[in-house]
RNA sequence: GCCUCUGUAGCUCAGUUGGUAGAGCAGGGGACUGAAAAUCCCCGUGUCGUUGGUUCGAUUCCGACCGGAGGCA
């Protein structure tokens, strides 16, 4: 039909087990995992990213992950560079690219494409940060109300870090955001991509899942891995190594603010929101073929209706 | 045993000078196109401990009982 590339993406919230069904479907189709999470592409980051090792990763190779220094910068768009290498490189050796990750926004904008390159500006958005900061919410969103009222209409005045954006879409190429987003929501998908998303039908049971990994991670030395990292001063150059789930949390052990207890009861709830904004982010996809799990469904079961719900 | 305080949403509490109740946290729902593990929006019915009494009407006043905390013996 299509003459477009074969992918495979398989998304869903933290701890679902997704990790585990990419390697597995990997192994089966002759394919190669590119991770689809905003922190696993940091290097020393490991425990609390929960990324796979050797021994998990069993073979397969895997991509973007480990990319960037801890201290860098990275966002979206560098993401759609990344991932589009690498998916370039494995097509390339006839092999079939497995997305893997729970960050939604990266595997969408990877799929939509259509960055546009004038569109980023940080000295424009550091300076509508300042004048956001001076002038206050509701004059910042009347500002983006003229010169842009179908983006103002959609974001919420308080949501202030979207309306410097919306503005610095506008400032930085004459363009308003509404309309870019429009045209690369009408772009053609240069992919044929099968999405499969991981679910438990039990909230209740994921919540538990999470709850015991963050234990395990812990137990595993998360406490050291994020103190190596605040010793080499990462979190006062980074703006997201130092937001990511577990490592904003043990900062304040680390740093002798929190006690240990009342930060992992921090971490744990944290991790079940994001799961919940997982879930809502995937839900809203209607490409996306869900399958549904329990704490019974055994990995063998998840591959096969993996496999057939791939059509493979 | 006696005295005092206390029992209201999953938790911590507020409140109704008698007209069946509301905050924070937890939780739930949603949005999302270059910071996304981020950012933002919306959502509060619960035998007001139980049971009698007074009252047109009690979660509110009175009594008893049950549970909790403290004090005196």
């Amino acid at each position: 039909m299509s003459g477009k590339p074969k992918i495979i993406a398989v998304v869903g919230p933290t701890a679902s087990g997704k990790t585990a069904l990419s390697i597995a479907l990997a192994k089966q189709l002759c394919g190669e995992i590119v991770s689809c999470d905003s922190m696993q592409i940091y290097r020393g980051m490991d425990i609390g990213t929960a990324k796979p090792d050797a021994a998990e990763r069993d073979g397969v190779p895997h991509h973007l992950i480990d990319i960037v220094a801890p201290d860098a910068d990275f966002d979206a768009s560098d993401y759609v560079s990344a991932a589009t290498a690498a998916v370039d490189d494995i097509l390339s050796r006839g092999k079939l690219p497995i997305f893997c990750g729970g960050t939604g926004l990266y595997l969408d904008s990877f799929l939509r494409g259509g960055f546009c390159e004038t569109a980023d500006s940080p000295e424009l958005r550091a300076e509508l940060t300042r004048r956001a900061e001076k002038i206050g919410n509701e004059a910042m969103h009347a500002e983006l109300a003229d010169v842009d009222p179908e983006s103002a209409a959609a974001i919420h005045p308080n949501n202030v870090r979207r309306v410097i954006r919306a503005l610095e879409v506008y400032h930085a190429t004459g363009i308003t955001k509404s309309e870019l987003d429009r045209r690369s929501r009408e772009a053609e998908p240069r992919y044929d991509a099968k999405i499969i998303g991981i679910r438990f039908s039990d909230r209740e049971q994921l919540y538990r899942r999470i709850d015991m990994r963050v234990d395990i991670m812990l137990e595993m030395g998360l406490l050291d891995e994020v103190r190596r990292l605040y010793d080499a001063g990462v979190f006062e150059r980074s703006r997201t190594a130092a937001q990511a789930i577990g490592y904003k949390e043990l900062l304040g052990v680390i740093k002798g603010e929190t006690a240990l207890d009342i930060a992992v009861d921090d971490l744990k709830r944290a991790t079940r929101r994001y799961a919940k904004r997982q879930l809502t982010w995937f839900g809203a996809h209607k490409d996306i073929i869900w399958l549904d799990r329990d704490d019974s469904t055994t990995a063998d079961e998840l591959i096969q209706t993996a496999l057939s719900a791939v059509g493979a």
